[in-house]
DNA sequence: GCAATACTGATCGTATACGATTTCGTACTT
DNA sequence: AAGTACGAAATCGTATACGATCAGTATTGC
């Protein structure tokens, strides 16, 4: 009966190796990464079953993974049908920018004065880097960089709840478009600059609330710029089949 | 084989019945519910099978239940150990309210536009009830009225988002303390004085900004004096078993 | 007597199986 | 010919079953 005697800590992980996690936590990160990375675009259909064997696992992992990426807001789940990356919607691009624009500002407001000066200058690389980008201009990876520039500014603050929710709005916005900066490259220049004046107002220690405006104005003026170039073309999007009802 | 034949349309809904949703539905609202009326207080374990036979139904609609639940962050899990309440953590208070002076104040800056004058008479309405409240006073009721009338305020939302957040961060606090004005008695005379700024800013129509900077400020104060007393009592909570590591 | 180790009970994680619901195609009726 | 009703396929929802993991307890060695 306790034919498990031999060999019970012979743990199987080499030395290196992390922990894949369970079954739903693998499933979680795979499907999470496919929706960001596009693989998976909005309004694509998630099939519980042909996930699963996709992954080799069963359906009830997946289902987890489907449920926690529902209440992220990344996919819509209905009743006995399924679920669909959400996102088509203009709309939803619109309020998240809004929501990040509110929780970013302020996050990076309560992060500002614990920002040392190594960071700093790591920021204002990663913006150099930017800059440098504005030439041969390559809108993903400017997206990219943009993202690595504000975690510099963001990523102290003390507050999780709200570092979890600034996390939750990138997230979402890289499930919504691969880039922003694809729609409205001209609005890339403009925002290397406002980050320096960002990087010289936590230098500068400027208050807290000056901190906060500048950091969502610098956000709602790239949704301004996109809202500008939306109205103009009616229809940007690219993408190919869009189930609208 | 299709022994379904007889009966598949007599559904078995009686009219004005609601329906009740799936399984998974029934017990995320019903440990949701359980949660923040405190039959499940902060600590407490939550044990699947348990619940699940409690509910009279199998463990996996209730996984799937405590998955949505730890992604609102109202409980935490554990691989291989289970699910508790979250917040026992005074901190977590903290960081709720900080996170929700926030939200709330964008909300109802952005809600403050759409709030016609029948609106404003109904929150009028629920703050005269919390000055009546305060001479015989009573926290948890007072609570809930504090809720009704901030719910007039940020409804109107339109960032649906926003909106959502502001929401989950209500239930946060509801889940946490049964009642805030519990712990600070002293705060709620003031409090209703301030609803009545608030009111006011709104009606003469000041601008979005001034009307989140109240807001916020409203509710920082409140978390202000919680702190206050707070340091005065170092250990206010009267919980039995606590689990730090 | 104390500490390290082995065991047991409880609980979680996942696979499989089957019933329930929706959707779409097809045949029949008007 | 068009609309409706029936039926089949696809997919979701849930129950049951079993393997895996963890925490606490008893036991053994020092």
């Amino acid at each position: 009966m306790v034919d498990i005697a031999f060999g019970p800590s012979v743990v199987v992980q080499t030395a290196g190796e992390i922990k894949p996690g369970s079954k739903s936590e693998q499933a979680y990160t795979s499907i999470k990464a496919r929706i960001v990375e596009g693989t998976f675009s909005p309004g694509y259909r998630l099939v519980l079953v042909k996930i699963a064997e996709d992954l080799g696992f069963s359906v009830v992992p997946v289902r987890e993974a489907i449920r926690r990426l529902e209440a992220e807001g990344l996919v819509k789940f209905e009743r006995n049908v399924g679920a669909t990356v959400s996102g088509i919607d203009p709309t939803e691009y619109l309020y998240t920018m809004q929501t990040l624009s509110i929780v970013e500002g302020a996050a990076t407001a309560l992060s500002a004065p614990l920002i040392d000066a190594t960071a700093i200058a790591r920021a204002r690389a990663v913006n150099e880097e930017m800059r440098e980008c504005l030439d041969h201009f390559d809108p993903v990876r400017f997206t990219a960089l943009n993202q690595d520039f504000h975690s510099v500014l963001f990523e102290h603050c003390p507050n999780p709840h709200i570092l979890d929710l600034v996390h939750r709005g990138w997230n979402r916005l890289a499930s919504l478009r691969s880039s922003t900066f694809r729609f409205v490259p001209g609005r890339a220049r403009e925002s290397v600059r406002e980050h320096e004046d960002l990087l010289q107002l936590i230098e500068s220690q400027a208050s807290a609330d000056t901190i906060e405006h500048a950091a969502r104005r610098h956000r709602a003026a790239t949704l301004d710029a996109y809202l500008a170039q939306a109205s103009a073309i009616p229809e940007p999007l690219p993408t190919s089949q869009e189930e609208k009802q």
